[in-house]
DNA sequence: TTTATTTTTTAGAAACAACTAAAAATAGAT
DNA sequence: ATCTATTTTTAGTTGTTTCTAAAAAATAAA
């Protein structure tokens, strides 16, 4: 139906217009694409000529309901084989990005439903984003970073907010994933860093500001 | 590393050259990619190019040991799916073609093993079809058309000749997949057409002369 | 062996997706 | 308000992959 050219750019329209910046602009779309400008402009043009997209030119782009529907698909389908590939795979979560990014293009009205059912209706992919379901609703939940919970409160890690692999295999080293029970010990007021238990494995640690800021945890 | 398109020439090229016809001609290779002559002489020029298939203009194509490898590679994958998409996700043997054809050309250095496993290393595909293993070794099995086996003789279905949705379908309909166990009672000199026993099931029924040559059975 | 038929290649064009360089429009600063 | 700097678009190319129509080569037939 679509390229998967077209199919890149909707997604990424997607997640910045969902991160607040509407109408979503030709460089931030050049900058998440890791592309040019006026191979973005190309690009527009040809979403709004489908209707997949409104272009207004030197305003911005903003998807149509048929193009929020498509692009809410692929991302369902992204994570969905994301879980896949750890869960069934045994992948780890900062190896599964790129596999997911080329099976989230393959086309066939019943696959992906299929593997929803065969995973047990995930709500979460292996970096705690929320999967749409099947009729393009999110499941919600309430989750702040980590660098917002007061000393001695607890809190369980749910996500995170920069999926590098550096970032990912950082936490790896220090034993802190999806599930982990944190409480917070000390906060350092001359660069906000924070110390912290791990409560499961009863070890304590340091996490810089930025590392802090960029942990998901749901309150206990 | 290669398109998607040249991909699907090399597998295209190596299906044919392994049924007897090589070097493999144009027109032969237009027919099995549902494209043009001159579509393929493009590609075939390219593919020379690129050192993947040594190309003789007016004589036709073979593959070189680099596009046997990549071809053979595509077939593995394409047939490790297959068997994921009927165990695991409980598709028809008649279903999973469209959906194999897109996912072999995912790309990632370990998926595929990591599938092979996930599956407990299969031999041969939902159609009985070999699936070349890491090193590109074909499993062998001695199989014959359900055709030539003689009256009073038994076999055990293990493979299609002919893959179209119609002809396996029908197999469906009659009772007939991998692993049915058949009787041959009677050939009838007339249109050659058999009379077998379904063993399992203890039903009798009639194949025409092109069905049981379109079936592979292996002797009991 | 010459002619006719079929097959294959070449030539030219279109759609897609990307780029660089240059022009135009917008936004910001004095 | 004008000038400057930034952003965006336009124009022109390149590389893929496909096609149709025409030319060339190989094969088959008389």
């Amino acid at each position: 139906m679509y390229t998967s050219s077209e199919e890149n750019y909707l997604k990424a329209i997607l997640k910045l217009s969902r991160k607040g910046d509407s109408p979503v602009t030709t460089g931030a779309l050049a900058a998440e694409m890791q592309t040019t400008a006026p191979s973005v402009t190309d690009m527009l043009r040809r979403l709004a000529e489908k209707q997949l997209a409104t272009y207004e030119k030197y305003y911005g782009v903003q998807l149509t309901e048929e193009g929020v529907r498509i692009a809410t698909a692929l991302v369902r389908r992204h994570r969905l084989w994301e879980v896949f590939l750890t869960e069934k795979l045994g992948f780890l979560w900062d190896e599964v990005h790129d596999m997911a990014e080329q099976l989230e293009h393959v086309q066939h009205p019943e696959l992906i439903e299929r593997l929803d059912a065969f995973l047990g209706h995930p709500r979460f992919d292996p970096h705690g984003d929320p999967i749409p379901d099947a009729q393009g609703r999110w499941p919600e939940r309430q989750r702040q970073p980590l660098s917002n919970v007061e000393v001695g409160g607890q809190a369980v890690v749910v996500g995170v907010d920069d999926h590098s692999t550096a970032f990912l295999q950082y936490l790896d080293r220090l034993g802190i994933g999806l599930g982990v029970h944190i409480a917070v010990l000390e906060r350092v007021e001359y660069d906000h860093s924070l110390c912290v238990r791990l409560v499961e494995q009863g070890r304590d640690l340091t996490l810089s500001d930025k590392a802090a800021r960029s942990l998901f945890v749901e309150l206990l």
